[in-house]
DNA sequence: CGCCTACTTGACTTACTTCAAAAACAGTGG
DNA sequence: CCACTGTTTTTGAAGTAAGTCAAGTAGGCG
């Protein structure tokens, strides 16, 4: 079950250098598996959560629930993130997390995160700094929602999910698991489902990539990264670590 | 001199108990003042900045430089924020700062504020929930620019800025000062230019508001808040103070 | 096999962009 | 004080990308 602190330390350790004492800190905290089923929620909006969430394997989404009924997806979690990091010391969520695939998610007590952090404020820090990583990626949703075409939008999400995917080891060969609809990949981007369909049949015949069965294949990075117009400076990581393909 | 440090305390009282210990913390910090002229940059992409700023006066914005050439603006900042809390923890600013219009900014150091976080948790925590609440905006954005029709997404925009500044304390009446150009809308909002001129003119012919010489006027706050499908929860604001027009 | 959900495709409509030009305004210098 | 220049705002007309609507296909599961 150590799991939940191994994925833990190696996100971590992607942009901070964390002392012996952090580790063991880290290794002393209590987690508590769960398992969750494909679009299961497990933090709703207006919820105030007395536990920290980190994703042990699959991938959990952030949304906004819309006055018309739909969703608005904000972000994507990968193993190792802290997808409600932001929940620490904001009283009411603002936003829910749902797992997309089948996931598992590791809970923490927030009382006995804070205890580590007054003990070890390097490990504060290192959860501070990917609070503020993740505002990052939020930022170039904005700009990606808001000012690329069609299909650099969505072939930036891509890059980046891509991106982020293998500085976190999750990518076999040029395949990894994305267990997204085409619906949701239109809640995410701000497009209707037909035009979803219609850029991802575009990045498709551009032969850069595919998505098939739940996963994405990537088959010329440096095309799908011209493209998106993807820049991966904004993801602040220690080492940068270009896909080869 | 000190209204550098009183601006800051007020800001951070909005969202948290500070102690005595933590204001007089506070007040021995050592900022310097600088003034900016209407769209100065002061702190530019890719820069590695060692100081923090905290907006004194004026208006100050966030935004990411396009490869077109053009501008995503990301977010904006009143009189007791820190638009760059962000760089604290991150080496290479993945943003811009600007002035919108003139503008009073204060720097500090980084060490020295990270010596205030090491003696006083509290005022770092305060520090560190200013930055989620920043995350919580950009989240906004994201739905706002993607999810929104154009009409509610500038109205949205309009019901922040008026809520923001009101806590802040920086409405005189219903009015308060936003000296953004129809160009800077489109570019915060993903619109073209035209359509932010006729927008803003069924905006304005609503009776809800008006936006006129670098002034915003609030006339109607209910009907501006219905148009803009704002709920101000995600501000995280202890005492919600909901404007009384 | 039949049901349900997810994906695909086509035809139509429209909201927004683009382009272009005029009007209002601000600043400068004679 | 008023012409001259440049910038911002306003308005119009035309083109188009993306949304909507609708129907059909494919895949997964009891």
């Amino acid at each position: 079950m150590d799991k939940a602190h191994d994925v833990l330390i190696r996100n971590l350790s992607e942009h901070t250098a964390l002392e012996p004492e952090d580790l063991a800190e880290i290794r002393g905290l209590t987690f508590t598996l769960r398992d969750f089923e494909p679009n299961e929620d497990f933090i709703r909006q207006g919820d105030e959560p007395e536990h920290s969430a980190l994703v042990v394997s699959g991938m959990v989404a952030r949304y906004h629930l819309l006055g018309t009924g739909g969703r608005q997806y904000l972000s994507f979690h990968l193993t190792g993130d802290l997808p409600d990091s932001q929940a620490l010391f904001i009283d009411q969520m603002d936003h829910g997390l749902s797992a997309l695939g089948p996931a598992t998610v590791a809970f923490i007590p927030h009382r006995e995160l804070f205890r580590a952090f007054r003990r070890r404020p390097t490990f504060a820090h290192s959860v501070w700094r990917e609070t503020l990583r993740d505002a990052a990626i939020f930022r170039e949703a904005i700009t990606n929602n808001s000012a690329r075409p069609m299909q650099a939008r969505m072939a930036h999400l891509f890059c980046e999910l891509f991106y982020r995917a293998r500085t976190s080891q999750l990518v076999r060969g040029n395949r990894f698991r994305v267990p997204i609809s085409l619906a949701q990949l239109g809640e995410t981007l701000g497009m209707a489902i037909a035009t979803v369909n219609r850029t991802l049949a575009d990045l498709r015949r551009s032969g850069a990539m595919d998505l098939r069965d739940g996963e994405l294949i990537v088959l010329k990075w440096r095309e799908l990264q011209r493209l998106g117009d993807f820049n991966p400076v904004y993801l602040h990581l220690k080492r940068q670590s270009p896909p080869q393909a």
